[in-house]
DNA sequence: CTAAAGCCTGTAGTCGCTACAGAGTCAAGC
DNA sequence: GCTTGACTCTGTAGCGACTACAGGCTTTAG
């Protein structure tokens, strides 16, 4: 099949597909006399792990580790089982640091009376100058989908 | 003040106070004798303003917008309210998919029995061909923190 | 036969920084 | 006075995971 058919069965845009190609992640398939890409059944299902593997969160990187795992049947479940561990621990820990940042918002927009500026609870909460606040972590708020 | 005590003063690196300025999020400092950029506390005041802003998980953009608002006082703050709402939602979602993700990465994870690769839960559901999966909605899983 | 759709390569843009290279400046210690 | 190291400057390239072109080819439908 061509790229556009391995797009939409695997759901994975082509430039994308092409994109994992060039990043090692897809096999390069065979080309046709005019040069198309000619992708076969095993390709849609490892445009297939890695989309879904995108969808749990995983890096392309942790995606190339899990994808050597797979193909190396020597290896046992176990290192496949701690990188989804380590990566369950991320996951909880930036659920925690949404709902701070929910609860922050909460509270500064209940103090919001929707009215007069100079009451307004959100920007009196930024402004506030808060001398040496020392490190802090930040979640990048940005990409919720596609 | 240099940049160097600006960036001591608001917990920004350096770097970043200099990218908010060629940004137009932090108006260009006067310069001493030598070049070297001289800071008010109103500087800092407004780098904590944008720190705090992204903290929060605001976007350059919305914080220049937010700190448009806070400069023009005839302006409402429901404006601000209406763009703090808009996103607390954002996160509500980021985290109702975040917690979809942990749900699934969890029950993999109860599924491994950490021995024979053949069993293994976390690679067979990542291997499972899905016919026509459709559109799918993805989390970016990076930049847990700076 | 023609127009549209699809495919190709290659490159640049996105976001919010971060990390250099290569140069100048300044303060402290010897 | 001289050296060393810390600081500052500008400019540019890199990160991750795509996305969006430009400019050209091929295939397909009407």
């Amino acid at each position: 099949m061509k790229i556009g058919e391995a797009s939409a069965r695997s759901g994975c845009h082509v430039e994308t597909i092409r994109y994992y190609e060039r990043m090692g992640l897809l096999p390069a398939p065979v080309r046709n006399a005019n040069g198309y890409r000619e992708y076969s059944e095993d390709h849609v299902c490892r445009l297939i792990f890695v989309t879904r593997g995108r969808d749990l969160g995983f890096s392309l990187d942790e995606i190339r580790s899990l994808l050597g795992l797979a193909e190396n049947p020597a290896l046992s479940c176990a290192d496949v089982d701690q990188l989804a561990r380590a990566h369950l621990e991320e996951i909880e820990l930036k659920i925690e640091q949404l709902n701070a940042m929910a609860g922050e918002l909460r509270r500064t927009i209940a103090g919001c009376t929707g009215g007069i500026r100079e009451h307004c609870a959100i920007l009196h909460s930024l402004s506030e100058c808060r001398p040496n606040p020392g490190e802090r972590t930040r979640v990048d708020p940005h990409h919720l989908t596609d």
